[in-house]
DNA sequence: TCTTGACGTGGACTGTGTCCATCGTAGGAT
DNA sequence: ATCCTACGATGGACACAGTCCACGTCAAGA
């Protein structure tokens, strides 16, 4: 992690006490946060930290690479600091927890020249949905 | 789409003028509609029809399976007439535009039993992403 | 230490969607 | 053909996610 505000203030980033909270929130594996989720973490650390710094924040991050958005549910927008592995997600149709999976295959290779219908495609998401087994098991 | 309004009357549905009027403007292929824009659509043909009734109406075609909700941008939810063939589909990462696609293959057979963690997976979404050619002409 | 422009702040604002009390009407009953 | 009534429509308030802006602050180079 202090390698990724290392290689961001190569970039130029400015290196402020809200973007390295934020960045610390972010850590770690399968974290699936929505932007006021991490506006909440973020302030426990930094209580006056606004939600405005947290939006911006969270936007340059993606648009440097180091951050995914995911959207799984037409609500909120996750971030998934995972941006270094390709992956997919399997969410839980029941909680919505989100799991980071790995796939066979390479979903590209599914879509065969003629359903391109002239698109540069450049890239394929997706979602696995089912029932976890915690909520698969409150269900019976 | 008459085929639509009887199996909605078959199931209990009163055919109500808005009903109907939701349904027409849902009609054709390659349709992905927001709600609002259902809603302008609709309102050329009976100017006080309500928001309201348009989500309301719009939900009950979407749980009675007549209708699939797609959300490929966090924005809008966009609604797909096309529920009884299965597809994916294919968004241009320049205007948004969505087709609907048949890749080859079942995205299902590439998660292997070990990436499922215990989930009961269900189905999976594929959304491919690039540049139609309108917009690719467009950027030279 | 000083300077400066990039960054943070909070509050207003927009877009999307939901809720609710009330009114209207589709369609069965007579 | 008319009446009844429960189901559906209405629109306005509300909630949530996200964006914008004018102004104040501070990281980091000189």
């Amino acid at each position: 992690m202090s390698d990724l505000l290392e290689r961001l203030r190569g970039r130029g980033w400015r290196l402020t006490s809200q973007r390295r909270v934020v960045a610390e929130v972010l850590d770690g594996d399968h974290v699936h946060l929505t932007a006021d989720e991490v506006h909440a973490r973020a302030a426990a650390r930094l209580p006056e930290i606004s939600r405005a710094t947290v939006y911006n924040t969270l936007g340059e991050l993606v648009t440097l690479g180091e951050v995914i958005e995911v959207s799984t549910d037409g609500r909120a927008k996750r971030y998934d600091p995972n941006a270094h592995h390709a992956h997919q997600h399997l969410v839980c149709t029941g909680c919505g927890t989100i799991r980071d999976v790995h796939p066979t295959g390479d979903p590209l290779a599914d879509l065969p020249a003629e359903q391109r219908f002239g698109f540069a495609v450049a890239g394929a998401e997706v979602t696995y949905r089912g029932l976890c087994p915690t909520c698969a098991g409150a269900a019976v």
